[in-house]
DNA sequence: TCAACTTTGTGCATCCGTTCACAAGCGGTA
DNA sequence: TACCGCTTGTGAACGGATGCACAAAGTTGA
């Protein structure tokens, strides 16, 4: 938590930097700032936050864009302008102080407050995502489980008991569920997901392969395994389709013989 | 192949749409329309091959762009461009028949070979990975299960014994995987990668929180729970704070002070 | 055979996101 | 203090994807 600029009241930690941060702001601004973040640097910006939390871990402060794009897979002028939607908290010349950065990318993405989640469908998907370590130390506890089979009600997995599918909504808004995970088989997900919804639910992440309808203030992100395979397997023909190619005309394009 | 269409001979109609599409279009035709199309529309095209499957099985024999579009959330000018991409196969006037637009779309995705599978990490979720049946019964059969743990070797998941990690390249080499799955804990992932590229496989699906350094003719996608949790967040605040906004002018939206 | 109707396929304009390139700003140094 | 070198932040150019709108092409029915 070393501070770089060393001129006088420096107890600044991440708190007090996003309060002056806030000040200097208006809400308005904020909420301006946020509106206009396109989704795909909102993807990235999630990224960005993982690499700085283990930097500062390892008790690394200040890191320049060039070497937070490079641990992030990223280029370095994208970086820069994804920090811009965030505000300017770097310091040119130098970079930016880890700590900081931090903090205003948890503020923008919303993760000052905590987004309870519930998970439908405990098969062993719904089991590993009930057991992942990865969501409570990150703001996202999982408040509830629900699941269709009665055998399974009050069963505790990952510490907390199975609810019967239909207290959805009763057990959502008690716990304030803001936030609703769906690993049920397809057939199931549209009911479930409907039943999400009207228990007041906004955001929902489906790993269902089957498409939502839902109304539109409703938020889905779809997490599709059989289409991350498919689209490897375009990566695979293609590839396998410009080596024939390469073949016909005798060797690869660098002059060797791909896959032989 | 193994043919999720129960309709007897129907297998005879994919090959031969294929055959006939082969011959209709030169072999460097199709590398060249493969090689042009966007990623987004690859990604778009595994959720049509979806819908038209499921339409396939309730007996529909043709269908709209219109209707297609609709069952798979987009916009049917959208839906007519990306097919575009994989040809003209439509009837004007009529629409696309089912069973030859599946066809051309699993040439295009490169579903006419089979993708054999490795699964890194047996962990909760690798064991989901495992028993999943999506996999196989689309073309994506699991061929081998590693991990670190030696007490875990030999034991069968999901019907596959488990491999000791250190024998990664000599069994992905045996049993010709061309797709390896990282399951691991974020520490193992880039070890497991390194590995699995040494072995030969060039696509990998990633599962681990980190972004993995790979050679430039490796294909890497990553699924990362983590931040699709935080883009959900990010979305349930910016909905918060405009509804704070409209607490400036007043009330809430719904006429309740939120965040008083 | 012809006209009316339906739906595809695509050129074109638009929009959004990425990349480039550089001025502005900051710390270090003499 | 004045200068130098480094890094940020961003205006502007670029490229790719999206949506519109319509001609082309096929079907149906008389």
């Amino acid at each position: 938590m070393v501070d770089r600029r060393g001129a006088g009241d420096e107890v600044v930690t991440t708190a007090a930097a996003k309060r002056s941060a806030d000040a200097a702001e208006s809400a308005a601004d904020v909420r301006e700032r946020a509106r206009a973040i396109p989704e795909a640097a909102v993807a990235r910006l999630a990224v960005y936050l993982r690499v700085l939390s283990g930097m500062a871990e390892q008790g690394v402060t200040t890191i320049s864009s060039e070497e937070l794009a490079g641990a992030a897979g990223v280029n370095s002028a994208k970086l820069r302008k994804d920090l811009s939607y965030v505000g300017s908290y770097g310091t040119r010349g130098v970079g930016y102080d880890v700590e900081v950065l931090v903090s205003h990318i948890e503020r923008i993405l919303g993760l000052t407050r905590k987004h309870s989640v519930a998970v439908v469908g405990i098969g062993n998907l719904g089991h590993a995502l009930a057991n992942y370590g990865g969501f409570p130390s990150r703001g996202f506890p999982v408040a509830a489980l629900f699941d269709i089979d009665p055998d399974l009600t009050g069963v505790p997995v990952g510490g907390i008991p199975v609810n019967h599918i239909d207290d959805i909504t009763s057990v959502c808004a008690e716990r304030e569920v803001s936030i609703g995970v769906i690993a049920t088989p397809p057939q199931a997900a549209q009911a479930v997901c409907d039943r999400l919804v009207s228990a007041g639910v906004q955001c929902i992440l489906n790993f269902a392969p089957v498409v939502l309808q839902v109304p539109d203030y409703v938020e889905v992100r779809k997490v599709d395994l059989a289409v991350e395979m498919q689209i490897l397997s375009f990566h695979v023909a293609r590839r396998a389709d410009e080596a024939a190619g390469d073949v016909v005309n005798g060797v690869g394009v660098d002059g060797v013989v791909i896959r032989p």
